[in-house]
DNA sequence: CTTATATTTCAGAATATCTCGAAACAATTG
DNA sequence: CAATTGTTTCGAGATATTCTGAAATATAAG
């Protein structure tokens, strides 16, 4: 029976883990940045293939993708030959790093698309064409709107929280007197179960070594 | 060639499938939803699997999965025994209750879990144990006390979002001085608008690509 | 009750994603 | 250069997710 410690860790690291799913990230990549953030010191590849009981380019192709997040960064130790990594430990800076990466993975490229639409059914040869009900053409071109609007509203808003930080973004919620305790009792039965995934593919030349 | 309001509509529907994946539901969900979106009238079923190509049944789960979620509803023509289903058009209406179950998702049951780790090592039985070092007993303990935090934070800011609706986050990104389109509906699409943020950003292996 | 029409369910097939393990690489040391 | 140590790549196999098609289940109408 390990001792509390290690208990509290395990936990933590299987429950992280579970959720890496719905942050876009797998499982493993999900309990490599848990086991970071809850050990001090710097962890080698060997210690996330025994901990973690995963294989050596398992390990090692999710440290390569966490670095490249952001969320982990390779540190060295003296007279050692191996990579250490260690998770950042603020944070609110983490939060940063993530925010930022889904803002430019979920709302540029829709938002991007959304002005394409726009442009389309906004060009004149669209409204001249004979088998297009103009109606139709204006209540399309209304909802892309409010949506690019809505697009825009966020994307202002990640800046806001961006910008204001951990600090500012606690006092704001607390002097707009929100309640600090979330309730849990919200809502009824979904029937959706986890989805989740991301891939990876991108491929081949090494840009860079360390 | 389809016309260009069809057109629009396609690119649409293909972009916000794509994205589905990073909002939680699968393809397939996503383009239902978005062809909702679009789309003025109603649709039933067959129109789903025509437009879309998928299958009957595929068609019925996942459209019972967005009523689930809360994105749309049924309803019914007067003499017409199909079912037909229409997307929710307020975007803003939408948003909350996307916000809504992802909290439920992503937050509550990490922060139940930190909760419950917290306990583990907070617990007087952990600190008198002989093999674990209070000095790592109470660097975890810190670190999950600002993971707390931080989620709670985060908690009350979704309440924040749902609380003011609409306007109110509008008004407040402007008022924080963010940079903030002036209102998108009363200009014409923009092309000249985004620097781009791809060009440069040769990220060789992450996570990402369709 | 029987027929016609609509919807849901579900097992198996098709896809997509993840992991292993071993070989290929790279860097350092003797 | 050969040996040692450590890292990355990648095909094949293991898993997980999603989709199809047809049967089972409703529901309305005659």
């Amino acid at each position: 029976m390990p001792n509390a410690l290690e208990q509290a860790k395990a936990l933590f690291v299987r429950r992280w883990g579970e959720m890496g799913g719905y942050w876009g990230i797998n499982r493993t990549m999900a309990e490599i940045h848990a086991l970071l953030f809850v050990t001090q010191e710097p962890l080698c590849t060997d210690d996330f293939m025994m901990q973690l009981k995963i294989s050596r380019g398992n390990a090692s192709m999710n440290l390569r993708a966490l670095v490249d997040w952001g969320l982990i960064r390779r540190t060295h130790k003296l007279g050692d030959r191996k990579e250490y990594f260690q998770a950042d430990t603020d944070i609110w800076h983490m939060f940063e790093t993530i925010l930022r990466e889904r803002r430019r993975r979920e709302i540029e490229p829709i938002l991007e698309t959304v002005d394409r639409c726009r442009e389309i059914v906004s060009a004149p040869e669209t409204a001249s064409q004979e088998d297009i009900d103009p109606e139709q053409v204006r209540a399309l071109r209304r909802r892309l709107d409010e949506l690019h609007s809505f697009l825009t509203t966020m994307g202002a808003l990640f800046d806001l929280a961006l910008h204001y930080g951990s600090d500012g973004m606690g006092k704001l919620a607390r002097s707009l007197g929100v309640a600090n305790e979330p309730r849990a009792a919200d809502r009824g039965p979904t029937r959706t179960e986890r989805p989740a995934r991301k891939s990876r593919r991108a491929k081949p030349s090494s840009t860079e070594r360390k």
